[in-house]
RNA sequence: GGCGGCGUAGCCAAGCGGUAAGGCAGAGGUCUGCAAAACCUCCAUUCGGCGGUUCGAUUCCGCCCGCCGCCUCCA
């Protein structure tokens, strides 16, 4: 089954090939770290995320690079405001953006990329252009000649001819041969953070660092750049421009966008003052599988709605996940499963092959991930129908090696047995023996009380089964 | 004004030429000391509106309505 992704620039579903056999380069526009990043920014980064779980579920090794854009101007102005040398301004950030991540389950990127430490490579490839004749000097700073370029707008699909109605013009930026040009070392003006070199006093413009920093880490042509579709224009088209200007090469082949995350029909964005963080909802009580899993259940490039109400209903999608897995994990039995192992695949029942071909088909369709949970939730019908039945524990652990390889890719069931602790245990027991007296009013008050210690109690045939009602 | 996207059940959300996936919520049932879980059944003659193309359209085309994003830093 082919794998297919929908390519910003020919607007298509494009077949998938790496320029190296069995090896992806992907690029993925990563935070500025001046503020918390919130819930909207990480649905591009899960969305993400999950793009290089597929790619390597799909057997692919992947060389990812996120870069931590640590100077702009945003930051400048915000650590002088706050009093703090940039360097603890952005360190704070950063570590921040790395504590959610984490707790989204997002997979570590194999590179990330601090501007400020890019910034000799960015001077190279200034200096680059500069010798190709594309750029020109005002008051210091360098700029990018976008007439240069005959292949500009190819990704935004903007039109060079027309001017511009409408489109402000940064009042704050010197003169330059045409509005669209764009900055690539700005130069040093006071209270500023700067650097020295052959191109005097001052500082990388934005779209400068990410070219700078994926050529030096994923070579001049790579495979897969991502971003949020704001960055289409002007980010991503002038990063295409100054890279390929400078190479005469293709930049990156693939081209993919996340759509925004909304609430109440406008983008969440801090211009807006809409914005949630991670800990916002976990403080409110939020499981961030649920987050997780709700960020990632509409496609990434439809606009999603956040509401308090769907993430409620993610908490419950998730949480019957978890009550599959901790059911099939007690069918199957430790010992089995370890035999089951890696990928048992041609023992396993028909149904588990028959899921996991349309669970490949869903993702490889440029990454339908809503389409792919269907096809779990249908398997997980289909399982407990079965286990209802009554089925041999040599397929429920097929099944449960089956349910965790997918988690390799969605990354939402929740993985710590929730050992139950003494204490609860022993009312447990209690409990039991008051149920084999038939003293229910007993046994009731005992579940009450487990219940206020933060654990449900179901009975079922095979005895009682616990779920830690806070478990993350 | 230019470029792009969205409008599918109470909510979230797939599908994009062949007669509406999935989740949540809801209703009934099986099971159960009770409860829960699980399972079974039901829950959009209909996809913002109006035309057109077609044997057939939620899917293609045109127009209209509502909404959003980018064009300035932005996931």
């Amino acid at each position: 089954m082919p794998l297919r992704f929908h390519n910003t620039l020919t607007r298509r579903k494009d077949l998938f090939e790496p320029l190296e056999p069995g090896r992806v380069r992907l690029y993925t526009c990563g935070p500025t770290v001046h503020d918390r990043v919130h819930i909207g920014n990480f649905r591009t980064f899960l969305f993400e995320d999950v793009l290089r779980r597929y790619l390597r579920y799909s057997g692919y090794e992947v060389t990812q690079v996120m870069n931590i854009t640590d100077v702009d101007d945003k930051i400048i102005r915000k650590a002088r405001a706050a009093g703090v040398p940039i360097g603890a301004f952005t360190a704070e950030f950063t570590r921040l953006f790395f504590e959610d991540a984490a707790a989204l389950g997002i997979e570590p990127a194999e590179h990330y990329p601090r501007a400020t430490e890019y910034v000799p490579e960015m001077v190279r490839l200034a200096m680059r252009l500069r010798d190709r004749g594309v750029t020109y000097e005002r008051d210091g700073s360098l700029y990018f000649r976008i007439a240069s370029f005959p292949g500009y707008g190819k990704l935004s699909g903007i039109d060079l001819g027309g001017a511009r109605d409408g489109a402000r013009v940064d009042s704050d930026e010197y003169e330059k041969e045409d509005p669209k040009d764009f900055v690539i070392w700005k130069a040093h003006r006071e209270g500023e953070a700067w650097w020295d070199g052959e191109l005097g006093p001052g500082r990388p413009g934005w779209h400068l660092e990410c070219s700078a920093m994926a050529m030096e880490l994923l070579g001049e042509s790579f495979d897969i750049h991502t971003g949020g579709v704001d960055n289409v224009f002007p980010h991503h088209e002038n990063e295409i421009a100054q890279s390929e200007s400078a190479t005469g090469r293709p930049f990156a082949r693939y081209w993919l966008h996340a759509q925004h995350l909304v609430v109440g029909d406008r983008k969440m964005a801090k211009s807006v003052g809409n914005v949630l963080a991670l800990r916002d909802l976990l403080e409110q009580g939020a499981d961030p599988l649920a987050v997780r899993y709700l960020l990632i259940a509409a496609h990434y490039r439809s606009p999603m709605q956040f509401t308090t109400d769907a993430l409620a209903q993610a908490s419950a999608a998730v949480g019957r996940l978890a009550d599959l897995h901790g059911r099939l994990r007690a069918a199957a039995g430790a010992e089995e499963v370890e035999r089951a192992g890696e990928a048992d695949v041609a023992a396993e029942a028909g149904l588990s092959q028959r899921a996991e071909a349309s669970f490949r088909e869903a993702l490889d369709d440029d990454l339908n991930t809503p389409r792919a949970l269907a096809v779990v939730f249908g398997f997980l019908r289909e399982v407990h129908s079965r286990l209802d039945a009554g089925v041999p524990t040599a397929a429920a652990a097929t099944w449960l090696v089956r349910l965790r390889e997918w988690d390799r890719v969605l990354g939402v069931l929740r993985c710590s047995p929730a050992e139950v602790p003494q204490g609860i245990a022993a009312l447990l027991r209690e409990r039991e023996e008051a149920r084999a007296q038939r003293d229910y009013a007993r046994s009731d008050e005992l579940r009450k009380t487990i219940q206020e210690r933060g654990y449900a109690v179901e009975d079922t045939p095979e005895g009682p089964r616990v779920k830690n009602l806070g478990a993350t």
